[in-house]
DNA sequence: GAAGATTGAATACTCAATCTTC
DNA sequence: GAAGATTGAGTATTCAATCTTC
């Protein structure tokens, strides 16, 4: 919020920050559109469902999961709900603790998640690994990492308000 | 669609694209927020009317500011919609061919992206670009480019059926 | 009939407000 | 009172169906 001429982007930075945005509005769409084809569930829901099932005793807290999966509490809460009523996962409270709930993984959602998982990263490897050299692979986890922490830096600035 | 065990991702892919997710569930929502709090629109809506800003006489087919901003065309319609209630952009018809309907951006549109600009681009170059390497601003439109590319493959093929 | 564009219904997301448990 | 989690209202997105114009 200065007054200061801001500094517009030259050439090369427009033109790598147009194919990132591009990147970003158009993969999402693509890898939901394969997994509601295939398995009628979005990439969202696949994350969910995927992190309780790489978890212990397939089961996590809702604020864990949420930091996994990269979504607010809200967000999250809103899509559990739809996955308990279609049975994919139950809820219930920490015993220990009743203001943590433990999300786990039911059968069912665990079936779901092995029928998905072979199409969907097929799907990532045909759009993205593949077409990738080893070098650019690693270059884009370092870039995707740095962003990463530019953006958690930027909200919690502005979060300590 | 194949039997065959399927080729999971290693350590270093696995690395890659979890960073790659986490940029695009996170990236949005930063830029995002930044305009809403300082101009009220979307990110979206910023790619909307910023592309109009730009194109001559602040006029585009409806279908090429589809393409412009990644969109489909009845995303892009619902969008101008509500642009157009709040009165930054006009539509009409082209009067050579009816079925093409020109977008223009109105005085008002034009002074709201000339107010946005400047915090957004700023947001861009703290969170994106000031924290990349010259190699790493190309690398990164190499990236886009390449994965953009075989989304687009991907797409025309499940569409020619 | 095909391309360009819109509509409406179903679904999903966001934000602020709220509730619970410690 | 603060952390964890949920709710509901308002808004946005998606998909299929439709409408127009050529």
């Amino acid at each position: 919020v200065t007054d200061a001429e801001p500094r517009w982007l030259n050439c090369d930075e427009e033109e790598a920050w147009k194919a990132m945005v591009g990147l970003f509005l158009r993969l999402p769409s693509s890898l939901d559109s394969q997994l509601q084809r295939d398995a009628g569930i979005s990439m969202f829901d696949y994350l969910v469902l995927s992190a309780l099932s790489m978890a212990e005793n397939r089961t996590l807290r809702m604020s864990e999961l949420a930091k996994l999966t990269n979504a607010s509490l809200s967000r999250l809460s809103n899509v559990v709900s739809r996955h308990e009523q279609r049975g994919w996962v139950r809820r219930c409270a920490d015993p220990t603790d009743g203001r943590y709930i433990h999300a786990t993984l039911t059968d069912d959602g665990w079936d779901l998640v092995v029928r998905a998982a072979p199409g969907h990263v097929a799907r990532v490897r045909e759009i993205v690994l593949d077409p990738l050299s080893p070098a650019q692979i690693r270059e884009m986890e370092a870039i995707g990492k740095r962003i990463l922490q530019e953006i958690e830096a930027a909200s919690s600035r502005s979060s300590r308000t």
